[in-house]
DNA sequence: GCGAAATGGGAAA
DNA sequence: TTCCCCTTTCGCC
């Protein structure tokens, strides 16, 4: 599930499991025996989610651990007594009080401070973090002839939106995905940023990406489905919620993207 | 039951 | 551009 404001909903989790605690880090699978040997015992000091990566910081230890769940990585939680590893367990910490279990993850490290800086560098703004800046999204989107919905995944333009994200808020500002990044005015970047932040806030507190309003729902009531979550993605053929025109489907940025064709010209 | 696709991205080619 | 990581889910038999 991981999209940025589930990274962020972890760090969250995670920060409230383990910082000020020492950990007993293990790697029961063995891919990273080293890693977690170097961790084990150490008290955590922080757990902050960068776009879709989280660091963890650890007190007289000046390395971070790095996560990056990719496609399959997942995390479970609970209180201890933890049960016995199984299967393809990369990494499980445990305080006195819980366990945490990494799973499947595409990265799983420890960088140093210039590495850690590195990593920060080539992420661009992620609209989850108060420090974040749009301008310097909209600088590189400005200057390019490369599809929104494109820049839209690349991490080191914009921070944190994977693939529901892009089509809904491409869909949401009446956007083509395969419109040139210079095509779009910085007003309308500047609505699609605050509309980001919203939804995404609104993923953090919920833990699901939830894009469409009550109106628009097949059904009006109560907590939408995830069907009835999206305007577009994974909604190939089906009538627009607005319009009524079938969905498409293409693929750009090596992934598939879905827009209207009525309400998202080109 | 089985294969493909998937909320991702880095390395290899 | 293709592969791969290594898991879950969904759609089609």
């Amino acid at each position: 599930m991981p999209e940025g404001h589930a990274l962020h909903r972890l760090a969250v989790e995670h920060g409230r499991l383990l910082t000020g605690r020492a950990v007993a880090a293990f790697s029961p699978q063995g891919r990273f025996a080293a890693g977690a040997s170097r961790i084990d015992g150490h008290v955590v000091k922080s757990v902050e989610a960068r776009g879709k990566h989280l660091l963890y910081g650890f007190e007289g230890f000046s390395d971070r651990l790095h996560v990056h769940l990719g496609l399959y990585g997942r995390f479970q939680t609970g209180d201890i007594p933890a049960p016995a590893p199984f299967g393809a367990l990369r990494l499980r910490l445990a305080t006195e009080n819980s366990w945490l279990d990494l799973r499947g993850p595409s990265a799983c490290e420890l960088l140093d401070p210039a590495a850690v800086h590195l990593l920060t560098a080539r992420l661009g703004p992620d609209p989850l973090r108060v420090d974040a800046d749009p301008e310097v999204a909209y600088r590189r989107i400005a200057k390019v002839n490369t599809p929104l919905g494109a820049l839209l995944l690349d991490q080191s333009v914009l921070a944190g939106v994977g693939n529901i994200y892009r089509a809904e808020i491409l869909f949401r500002h009446g956007i083509s995905p395969f419109r040139a990044g210079s095509k779009l005015d910085e007003e309308h970047w500047h609505a699609m940023w605050r509309d980001l932040v919203r939804l995404m806030k609104s993923g953090v507190r919920t833990g699901r990406i939830v894009t469409t309003v009550p109106g628009h729902r097949d059904r009006s009531r109560g907590i939408p489905s995830r069907a009835d979550s999206f305007y577009v993605y994974q909604r190939t053929g089906m009538p627009c919620r607005i319009c009524r025109s079938p969905i498409r489907a293409g693929e750009l940025a090596a992934r598939t993207v879905f827009w209207c064709p009525g309400c998202q010209p080109h």
